[in-house]
RNA sequence: GGGCGAAUAGCUCAGUUGGUUAGAGCGCCUGCCUUACACGCAGGAUGUCGGGGGUUCGAGUCCCUCUUCGCCCACCA
């Protein structure tokens, strides 16, 4: 934990009134920790992967310490472009007009550059300049650095303070005085001597830009100045204006850490999710450069290396404490800088596991991890870097996966920030709505890789829906434990086809379906065999808010809206089929706990322990994922559900015996039904309590099978059917359910005929023109030709019922108005 | 400057390799306090899938282009 957010743990600490001694000492007694890093350090020196480089770095005079480019981000910022002329030395007449952001380090400037190519100052290469203010000389120097096309073609060269100008500075063996100092004040440093005149010394670089502008303006030297909007680096800690500055700095080499951190992608080792961010993370470690790793602060890990006062100053890196130089026996004094955070950040995996010691059992048992969950923001300070460390001390990526999740926005889609005020705490989430809603919420909202739109102004708009869930959720459980009972369940294993009911069947089959649609949704927990993803595999995966809507939609729309009511009667009775309706209810709602645990896992725990079948010694949290207890395969051949003698060929001649024969089919046939009737009732405005008779139209010899249907059509809520033998169906409204059957309620003196008789012919309208564009398609040939042959099958089928659903239609209309 | 993503119902978003009459939640309209649930139940309305062009028998889905947003990266003084 300390090893992942060390540095802003510590800031805590520090926050809260603990003393600068108190939190360093909070890091010394982390001993596992502070000899991962150490051992990475050294190792890393052993083969010449981290070395001490003088360079300009980003400095951060707030914080008073280097930071690498990571953690100096840009910022938009408004700014002026100032154009400044230099003078000849030798001829005061002649001059050069450099532009800069930064007058300031003009008095650091030690060349003008020119591209060695241009016409324009190729006579003047060679000869001296006279800097403005401080009356430095200073010689033109002719470098390809240099864009000729660019302003004036001519660049001032700052090479402390600029890490352009440094490389410049190298190449052309320029002195490089230091002109502002730690802190961001104005100052000679080392051997700037001369450089900042007496009334600039000590101003603040800001100040002395003010100044220094004022200054060029009198003495004629300044051209012009231009509004000029650019990025600039800030401190991502304070965002303080970073100051490039030269100085001596630990650095790791990364390019060799960064290829088989490629090559693990690459290889299919590694993934990102969503897939988008592998070129971003391909992008950066192929353009990688070397990691700045000292800081000059007071928390954080010493850098492990002590100095000989006698040997020559010469850097040794230690896994132990010196206490005088392995090789003379002299003083040492031991590196005063600490290391970057995400220097200790980068061996979470495997230095909270007990590394170093390899012989660790729970580095042998946990290392590699399987799945990193983070922002992408994180993706260069932490996952890549995290990747690299597994490599190169493990031999092995730390995941397989990196599931990057969205950012949660405010609704003018602001990242939400204190500064701002726009966030949310979730702990007030949770008071007011539970934890349950609140990861609900997230979850569920968290398409792959996009953003979390939340209302902070508005908790009951982005978090009701949550909780709404979970109230429903548990008053379904509230419901179902107080029917099923605390007795003993049969296991829906040992219960017969022939015992269970066409809901039960539909049931378990939709449980199925879920169960499967939540793994498609959820793709593959681990790469194969060889430990690696198949191009296929790769790209899919962890979709999380498909798998919540899965979830939900099984256990509020179908095993709550369908299977529950309709199973209501079922539990009042007494007898077997009550012990079924136990059982299969026990089961599904078992399942749908084991599906929605993972998102919402205190009311799913509480309320499977409730379940007469949960074991009482374990937890839900550590149960097997639902597994298929299916009864109906496709086709059920069985005079049980056909409801009639009809011999095998018979059965088979009339394709709605064989659609009818699957129970499945049999209750979704149950469910048109309701609708249909409910829609009736509701457009006809026929008050709930009424009670109304209905009619199914059916082929003769089915007439067994869908009567025992009706009961439960009966039996749900807001439908009040009852089956009567014959209506007079000119005064009825009608409906038409698939397989050709028809639903004829008689509603005299309820019903609006002319009414009705439009409605008929809307829906007859509307399917005439849909059939109509369906023909048209089948007869086109290329259309036959080139479709696959089951596509075309399917829409022949669906224009055959589609006529002989508008022969009805048009049958009923006419006897409507007839 | 380079790269990437997004644009679908009033709002927030799904829509898997092109193939039924494009879906969900919220919101809206109507009716219900039906002994699990009004944080609920039942019914309903709402879309030239950003504009334009192209490929195809067929495009929300593929290609080109334009517009508008967003993100990441970058040493142009």
């Amino acid at each position: 934990f300390v090893a992942e957010t060390g540095g802003q743990i510590l800031n805590q600490l520090k926050s809260i009134g603990c003393s600068a001694d108190w939190t360093r000492t909070a890091y010394t007694f982390s001993p596992e920790l502070s000899n991962a890093v150490r051992e990475a350090f050294v190792r890393l020196f052993e083969d010449g992967l981290v070395y001490r480089g003088h360079r300009v770095i980003h400095w951060c005079p707030r914080c008073g310490t280097s930071l690498s480019d990571e953690e100096a981000e840009f910022n938009e910022t408004a700014g002026h472009m100032y154009h400044i002329k230099y003078v000849l030395a030798d001829d005061a007449s002649q001059s050069i007009t450099v532009a800069t952001t930064r007058p300031e380090t003009l008095l650091g400037d030690t060349a003008v550059a020119v591209h060695p190519d241009d016409e324009r100052y190729q006579a003047m290469i060679g000869k001296e300049l006279i800097l403005p203010i401080n009356g430095a000389r200073i010689p033109i120097i002719g470098d390809t650095y240099t864009d000729p096309t660019f302003g004036s073609g001519a660049v001032k060269i700052t090479p402390a303070h600029d890490a352009n100008d440094f490389e410049v500075g190298k190449r052309h063996a320029l002195p490089m005085p230091v002109v502002i100092n730690a802190e961001g004040f104005m100052a000679e440093v080392d051997i700037a001597k001369g450089r900042v005149p007496e009334l600039l010394r000590g101003l603040d670089r800001f100040e002395a830009r003010e100044k220094i502008v004022a200054m060029l303006k009198e003495s004629g030297a300044l051209v012009r100045i231009e509004n000029h909007h650019h990025n600039v680096r800030h401190c991502y800690r304070c965002d303080t204006v970073v100051e490039p500055r030269l100085s001596d700095q630990w650095f790791v080499n990364m390019k060799p850490l960064a290829e088989p951190a490629l090559a693990a992608l690459r290889s299919g080792e590694l993934r990102i999710l969503p897939e988008r961010w592998e070129a971003v993370y391909v992008n950066w470690l192929e353009g990688i450069r070397d990691w700045n790793i000292s800081r000059q602060i007071w928390w954080g890990h010493r850098v492990p290396v002590w100095y000989c006062a006698n040997c020559g100053g010469q850097p040794i890196a230690s896994r132990t404490d010196l206490t005088s130089c392995p090789k003379c026996g002299g003083p040492v004094r031991q590196d005063e800088d600490v290391l970057d955070t995400w220097f200790s950040s980068w061996l979470w995996p495997f230095s909270t596991l007990g590394w170093p010691n390899e012989e660790s059992p729970d580095l042998k048992t946990f290392y590699p991890g399987d799945v990193l969950v983070t922002a992408p923001e994180i993706l260069f300070f932490w996952v890549a870097r995290m990747v690299m460390a597994g490599c190169k001390f493990m031999g092995k990526t730390p995941f397989h996966t990196v599931y990057l999740h969205g950012t949660v926005r405010d609704m003018e889609h602001r990242k939400m920030s204190k500064s701002l005020g726009n966030g949310i705490d979730p702990m007030d989430v949770v008071h007011l709505y539970g934890a349950d809603a609140l990861r609900w919420t997230m979850i569920a909202g968290l398409g792959m890789g996009s953003d979390v739109m939340l209302d902070p102004k508005d908790l009951e708009k982005s978090f009701g829906p949550g909780r709404n869930f979970c109230t429903k959720l548990w008053n379904i459980g509230r419901f179902l434990l107080s029917r099923v009972g605390t007795e003993p369940v049969r296991k829906v294993s040992s219960l017969g086809a022939r015992e269970l009911t066409a809901g039960d069947h539909w049931i378990l089959e939709r449980l199925n379906d879920a169960v499967r649609d939540c793994d498609t949704a959820l793709g593959p927990s681990r790469p194969g065999a060889d430990g690696k993803w198949t191009a296929a595999e790769r790209p899919r995966g962890l979709r999380l808010s498909e798998y919540a809507e899965t979830s939900r939609r099984f256990v509020w729309n179908e095993l709550a809206d369908w299977y529950l009511e309709s199973v209501k009667p079922r539990l009042a009775s007494n007898g077997p089929d009550r012990e079924v309706a136990r059982a299969v209810l026990a089961h599904t709602f078992d399942g749908a706990l084991r599906l929605l645990h993972p998102i919402v896992p205190f009311i799913t725990e509480e309320l499977w322990h409730k379940l007469p079948q949960s074991p009482a010694d374990e937890f839900l949290a550590t149960a097997s994922w639902p597994r298929d207890c299916t009864k109906t395969k496709p086709l059920f051949e069985d005079e049980h559900w056909t409801g009639n003698t009809l011999t095998i060929a018979e059965h088979f001649a009339n394709p709605t015996a064989v659609a009818l024969s699957n129970p499945c089919v049999l209750f979704e046939l149950t469910r048109e039904t309701v609708m249909a009737v409910r829609q009736i009732r509701s457009e006809n405005e026929v008050a709930p309590k009424t009670p109304v008779n209905g009619m199914l139209v059916v082929p003769a010899s089915l007439h067994a099978t869908l009567s025992t249907m009706l009961e439960t059509v009966a039996s749900m809520a807001h439908t009040r059917l009852q089956l009567v033998e014959s209506v007079n169906d000119s005064l009825a409204a009608h409906a038409l359910l698939p397989h050709g059957i028809e639903l004829v309620v008689p509603l005299a003196g309820l019903i609006d005929l002319a009414k009705e008789a439009a409605k008929l012919q809307t829906q007859y309208d509307q399917l005439a023109k849909q059939l109509e564009l369906l023909d048209g398609r089948l007869a086109n040939e290329k259309f036959t030709a080139k479709a696959p042959a089951e596509l075309v099958a399917a829409e022949r089928a669906k224009a055959d019922e589609w006529r002989a659903k508008c022969a009805q239609l048009k049958a009923k209309i006419g006897k409507l108005q007839g």
